[in-house]
DNA sequence: TCTGGTTGATGT
DNA sequence: CATCAACCAGAA
């Protein structure tokens, strides 16, 4: 060695990379930085790292880098446990997205990779226990001491903590469900032992296959001698062409002993095979055939075009109801596959029912993947491995799918593109349709957004030009648009001298309909029995007590509920203020209505499909396919009833309650009703009868209400387009909102004054700061909230804004939790 | 968010 | 003086 000087630093250098920065899913703004062991990670895939002080808790996140620069003095690095990845799950574009969203909703890194990967299923989070020194002593003390050690209160936990000492007492280590199970210990007793220092938790979190396993049954030789029910089994083995899941084989007619007899004499054996291997094959059984009109013709070849131009545009598909959208981005779809590209397909959370999924595999096969909300975590993470691999090249999802990682993206389809589920409603709070444009932009692919009822955001990007517009007009087979009638409520109040739910004309139309044997919708957006509770002696209103919310009544569960945060009380006879029994049911919710439409109707089938009769997909689909069938005649529902649904024997909707969110003081109001009547009135004559809207309205002058009446998409959008820029509120101004809460009142006050101050005193050009406000909802689970709200001519100003706020939050000891940033607010309770 | 360590109030 | 919950800071 002729240098004398150390040359570690080169030496090293050819060693590799030294250090990784990880993202993990905390909430916080930061990477970190871990020393590497022998396997080298890469970039975009996972290891499992140690994190938190003391506890060896161990989280998996996303490597952003891999490298050598050496770490500022003061961190003490540790060492990446576990490797996960040696090829990335999140390439160099999905990092850049997942960077671009970060940067945008203020979001922590880690916590967007988080929900860009569905892969939670393959780290599986376990723990052990180990006894400690202190403990065997406490151990041995108690047991020489006998039972009289000072026990005063809890002499059961006592007990239980020694019986879990002694159950470990040999000193090794014991995995979490085994103390559980052998000692019957709680969480309790062993967070109390673990404070004592008398036990250790260790993390044992680690990887696992996130293939699923199935066995099957696989015919060998059979010998001559069998009992009768072990020949059925070969016989039915045989008849499956020798093989057959075992699953399928159990029951009554094989017995777990019979099976192992012939298993043991050769008959059969029992293979393990991946699940993804045992999917049926899907073969694609339908070619597309549709006879399309000549806008869909139009709609179509533009999008064959821009796809395979392979640049970055965004089309706008503004298609009435029933102009068969669905088509075309089936149509468009299956072009994309058969040049050998992949396409996502975005839709509402309510629209991807079990038969929608059918359907999908029925024209595309195992070429689908179906992100589908009700998916087991195992099999969510299947189905995204199968497009990871290339196996599925068209993605089908709700929000999302939106990062499915489909390979050579060409098209970017977003159903319904308006609906409020594609914005996240927790951190990180990104509007898939927004991401869905980025993406493509990285990748000169296509975004198509469809709607009926396009967002104003989207609307205005088309009329600017920024979008392409793309008018499907008419229905299909030439069906006309359902005839909208008005009826003014306080009109029909005047006339009848009473407040009645049902006006005349309505209950006139739905006869009529019954009578011809056509079916029947009713739209009341509203849940529970009655809406709230009141006393006419005292006048109060009964609140929920977490919540500035009125309680509902609902009839058959026989309580009180409060919609927005699940508590729920009895229902009271007498004011629980004043005492006085004078306490009145005010209101009406579709469950009420649902019992008036019976005694009305009495011989005719009626449904309610609301949040309460649906808690899952199945119940959505079941209520759905009963109506299709015809077994229902008239449904009643809140906006669950609105979605793209095609019923075709629906000649008649009536609107008894979707206007009264015109009176709330929210920008959108007017946006969201003319979204929900047009919607609704759109399930009319989707069949060879025409349709016919009978709209109850307090404001049947309302332009919202007009527009949506006389099927005037553009009238309204124009007239709302003009009032937005009036007002400077989005699509003319980059908004967000900023909540602080607490559930100390004094808490949220000091923090909005704060920051209210702040506001006053930093100079914000072109970002106006409105605010601090008690938020629409004062108080919700149990937290008191207050808000400001932020209009900005650029998202830059708006961005470096919010930044520079969160900063200062936190460097005046605001906690994290106590402040929500909301980018794009969609909803500003 | 989670967790451990700290601190101040409560009670014997 | 011990015990506990509410509070706070740090996470590589």
């Amino acid at each position: 060695m002729a240098n004398s000087a150390p040359e570690q630093p080169q030496l090293l250098a050819q060693q590799g990379p030294l250090y990784c920065d990880v993202a993990l899913p905390v909430p916080l703004d930061a990477v970190f930085t871990y020393k590497l062991q022998s396997v080298t990670p890469v970039p975009g895939g996972r290891v499992v790292v140690p994190f938190g002080k003391g506890s060896e808790k161990k989280l998996s996140g996303i490597v952003t880098r891999v490298h050598s620069d050496p770490p500022a003095a003061n961190v003490k690095l540790k060492a990446v446990a576990q490797v996960l990845d040696t090829a990335p799950v999140l390439d160099e574009k999905l990092l850049a997205l997942g960077k671009w969203i970060a940067g945008y909703y203020l979001a922590p890194i880690g916590e967007v990779y988080r929900t860009m990967l569905p892969l939670q299923a393959e780290f599986r989070r376990a723990f052990g226990y180990r006894i400690t020194e202190l403990g065997s002593e406490a151990l041995y003390e108690s047991a020489t001491a006998g039972s009289s050690l000072r026990a005063k209160k809890g002499e059961e936990h006592q007990l239980a903590e020694y019986a879990v000492l002694d159950y470990m007492a040999d000193g090794e280590l014991v995995r979490e469900p085994s103390v559980k199970g052998a000692t019957g210990a709680t969480r309790e007793v062993l967070r109390t032992l673990l404070a004592k220092k008398w036990i250790v938790r260790e993390d044992l979190s680690g990887v696992r296959d996130a293939r699923r396993f199935v066995k099957f049954a696989v015919l060998k030789e059979a010998p001559e001698k069998l009992s009768d029910k072990q020949k059925k089994v070969i016989e039915t083995l045989r008849s499956a062409g020798g093989r057959a899941r075992l699953a399928d084989l159990k029951g009554p007619e094989l017995s777990q002993s019979s099976l192992q007899t012939l298993v043991r004499n050769g008959a059969i054996e029992i293979v393990e095979e991946a699940a993804e291997n045992a999917v049926p094959s899907m073969k694609p059984r339908t070619t597309l055939e549709f006879l399309f009109t000549e806008a869909q013709q139009q709609a179509l070849k533009h999008i064959h075009e821009t796809v395979e131009s392979q640049k970055f545009s965004v089309t706008m598909l503004h298609g009435v109801t029933g102009s068969g959208k669905t088509a075309v981005y089936l149509a468009a779809m299956q072009a994309v596959l058969k040049a050998g590209r992949g396409a996502i397909l975005l839709v509402p959370e309510i629209g991807l029912t079990p038969g929608v999924a059918a359907d999908l595999h029925g024209i595309f096969g195992e070429q689908v993947a179906i992100l589908h909300s009700s998916l087991s975590d195992d099999e969510r993470a299947e189905q995204w491995h199968r497009i990871r691999r290339g196996e599925a090249r068209i993605a089908v999802g709700t929000r999302s799918a939106v990062f499915a990682p489909v390979h050579n993206l060409a098209l970017i389809i977003v159903d319904e593109e308006h609906d409020h589920s594609y914005k996240q409603d927790e951190t990180p709070r990104y509007h898939a349709r927004d991401v869905a444009a980025v993406r493509a932009k990285a990748l000169g692919a296509t975004v198509v957004l469809g709607s009926a009822t396009p967002s104003l955001e989207s609307y205005n990007n088309a009329r600017k030009g920024k979008y392409r517009l793309i008018e499907l007009p008419d229905r299909v087979r030439e069906r006309p648009l359902p005839e909208v009638e008005l009826i003014d409520m306080r009109e029909e109040f005047q006339a009848t001298g009473k407040e009645h739910v049902l006006s005349r004309k309505l209950i006139e139309e739905v006869t009529a309909c019954q009578e011809r044997g056509e079916q029947a919708m009713i739209l009341l957006n509203r849940r529970g029995y009655s809406a709230f509770v009141m006393c006419r002696s005292c006048g109060d209103s009964i609140e929920c007590a977490n919540c500035a919310i009125a309680l509902t009544f609902h009839k058959r569960q026989h309580k009180l509920l409060c919609h927005y945060c699940g508590y729920q009380q009895p229902v009271p006879h007498v004011c629980p203020k004043c005492g006085s029994d004078y306490v009145q049911f005010l209101g009406t919710g579709a469950e009420k209505l649902e019992d008036m439409l019976r005694s009305a109707f009495p011989q005719a089938r009626i449904g309610r499909m609301d949040r309460d009769t649906v808690r899952g997909h199945a119940d959505f689909e079941r209520i759905l396919t009963a109506f299709q069938a015809g077994e229902i005649d008239l449904l009643v529902g809140t906006q669950m009833i609105a979605k793209g649904h095609d019923v075709h024997g629906v000649t008649l909707v009536g609107v008894v309650g979707a206007d009264t969110a015109l009176s709330l003081p929210d920008f959108r109001a007017a946006e969201r009703t003319f979204q929900l009547l047009t919607q609704v009135a759109g399930r009319a004559g989707r069949g060879d009868a025409p349709g016919k809207v009978v709209l109850q309205t307090y404001f049947p002058d309302h332009y919202a209400v007009q527009f949506a009446a006389a099927h005037d998409f553009q009238g309204f959008a124009e007239k709302e387009l003009r009032f937005r820029s009036y007002m400077h509120y989005p699509p003319f101004s980059a908004l967000a909102n900023v909540l602080i809460r607490s559930d100390k009142l004094e808490e949220a006050l000091a923090y909005s004054g704060l920051l209210g101050r702040w506001f006053e005193n930093t100079r914000h050009e072109g970002v106006r700061v409105m605010g601090p406000a008690a938020a629409s909802i004062v108080r919700l689970k149990r937290d008191y909230r207050y808000h400001f709200l932020l209009k900005a001519k650029s998202r830059e100003a708006l961005n470096a804004l919010l930044r520079e706020m969160v900063q200062f939050a936190t460097a005046n000891r605001v906690p994290r939790t106590g402040i929500i940033v909301d980018v794009d607010a969609q909803s500003l309770l």
